[in-house]
DNA sequence: CTGAAAGCGCTAACAG
DNA sequence: CTGTTAGCGCTTTCAG
């Protein structure tokens, strides 16, 4: 039932515990048949080091995990940031210790310190909103922390973010190629960095092509599916519709397709943020890329860069969002007034 | 640089240290001015209490730290597993350590050895094949083992599981029962449990109907959409095409869709697992629906009796997974001989 | 109410 | 090549 010790295996190997510190820690300078009998006992009381323990003498200690706290582990674009994380992780020989802050700042902090109370070696964060000043406790104590997904602490802290706002003005400055002036925003809650930054990016390919902004056709708020439809289909009822969408998120973009769908007209759509059926929509939906994979591989491999000791100068890092052209986004601006016609671009 | 120490509290404050430990602890018995003083030096110095030291000489010690080993964090699947089993940890105060095997057996051992080298209080396993006696020393040693979405060491360790054979036979019976008797089944690598297990329901339904099983409809083997869109051609392009499709997993599902929509005809399809957007594709898919979340928060809740003293016998738990009927399972059988016309049943 | 001493399981430092 | 002693940061035990 009790777990042996390094003791219970010297006793029966008939040496002293530091023989059998020597072999686990395949330190030079034992003899091949006292490793032998010190090997077969380990093997015989199936003995495990205690890595804490171990852990709390060593000079150079370290436990070896790093602490991820995301907004929602369960959310496929962080789980992907999760995965990728984890895989530098692995390469470096660490484990991860993960929870979820569900966008509350307290819980972050809380979590952040559970953390390191059992002194990981470092801190990815996706950051809610809110002061992160209490970190610099932490970092200072030396424990480098990574922001990404959004930037905190900016200058002080390295973040690795997605290009919102350059992304954003991409995907715009698309739809307004395609000859579209009225093109509506549709945003996750103002309160959100990234939803504020994609907006930004709208505002300017606006701003670059002359076009005015009408306010009427900016919408932030909806948080799902069913709230960004019910947006997207008022947006489409107004007087003067928009004839092309910029959805902000996936989410939003599902939404403005079941609109969109609903009203049979032809109305262009670019959205941010890939998903799984993006391509398998009526019309393929034409997105801007984010790459969670190489957000999560970025920041793993700068936190990994600090605990080897790279001091330089805090740094953000960018990830670009490219635009993946697939069908919605290349309708064609077109008077519209009476194009009732349901010309669905099939593939 | 270097983290301040009870010690130094104890300094700062001018008490012992196992006064601060008692304020730490909050046992009772100091008095009022006393712990304040102690707040203030803790306060003072942001100390920090090192839980691994701490748990080195607690009596019932423990590390509040569950371990998860799934196949694949990023996959959304196993991370709404994922998420279900952090949020029982939460209210257990408890924190998770993740990390993926890649369907590795030996990288599984791996991992649950470097996560019983930490002292997680127990383990929740998907396990990937292979033998997992392994585990048994773990158990032994006190450590509670869940198995989840697949059994490991039946009847030794609890395990919770979809039911996985139950709602195949139920969506494959539904297909027969609108009249479809050629029902091909397309499935992932025979190797997995999952995929075996659903293969098992599909031929209990065409038994308990009568209908004799055609190996040329049967599929095994596709573990992308690409690669799904392949076989489920191949099928349809038989002589003897099937007229609906049980596809084994939604990867398979969406392959499916896509080799349907080419031929233009009106298959049926019923595919095992839900996924986000199965409601708005053409026709919108008919799905057993599995609920990833039930099987992690039953994980974890069994995993949390087990350490709050459950001595019961091993259990096994099933999840039901649902028919979720949204209209590509009741596409009725028809002759279809020349039944070519492009009939998109849209809305 | 408070403190001194011992010791959790292990490694560091120094002997032999 | 091997062993002894000390001590990581904390809690326990037992004595004031």
């Amino acid at each position: 039932m009790s777990r042996p010790t390094i003791r219970d295996v010297a006793a029966l190997s008939g040496v002293s515990l530091k023989t059998v510190s020597r072999v686990l820690n395949e330190e030079p300078g034992v003899r091949p048949d006292t490793m032998q009998r010190v090997l077969d006992a380990v093997a015989e009381l199936r003995f495990q080091r205690n890595e804490a323990a171990a852990n709390l003498r060593r000079r150079n200690n370290s436990t070896r995990i790093v602490g991820l706290v995301t907004e929602d582990v369960a959310n496929p674009f962080y789980s992907a940031v999760a995965g990728a994380i984890e895989s530098v992780a692995r390469q470096h020989r660490h484990l991860l210790l993960v929870a979820s802050s569900g966008e509350n700042p307290a819980r972050e902090r809380e979590l952040v310190e559970a953390f390191c109370a059992r002194r990981v070696v470092g801190l990815i964060i996706v950051p809610a909103g809110g002061d992160h000043s209490y970190l610099e406790d932490e970092i200072a104590a030396g424990t480098p922390v990574v922001f990404v997904d959004r930037p905190g602490l900016p200058g002080r802290v390295d973040s690795v973010v997605t290009e919102n706002a350059e992304g954003a003005r991409a995907g715009v400055t698309h739809l307004l190629n395609q000859g579209h002036a009225r093109i509506a925003f549709l945003g996750d809650s103002a309160e959100i960095y990234t939803a504020v930054e994609r907006h930004r990016g709208y505002r300017q390919a606006l701003e670059d092509a002359g076009v005015t902004l009408d306010y009427a056709l900016v919408r932030f708020g909806p948080h799902d599916v069913a709230l960004a439809e019910q947006a997207a289909r008022e947006l489409l009822a107004l007087p003067e519709p928009p004839t092309a969408i910029f959805a902000g998120n996936n989410r939003l973009t599902i939404g403005s397709v079941r609109a969109i769908q609903e009203t049979g007209r032809r109305v262009a759509l670019v959205g941010f943020d890939d998903f799984e059926m993006a391509e398998y929509l009526d019309p393929p939906v034409t997105v801007l890329a984010q790459d969670p994979e190489a957000l999560g591989r970025n920041a793993a491999e700068l936190l990994f860069d600090r605990l080897a000791g790279d001091g330089g100068e805090p740094r953000l890092v960018t990830i670009g969002a490219p635009l993946v052209v697939r069908g919605s986004g290349e309708i064609a601006y077109s008077d519209g007034g009476t194009a009732r016609r349901r010309a669905v671009a099939k593939r």
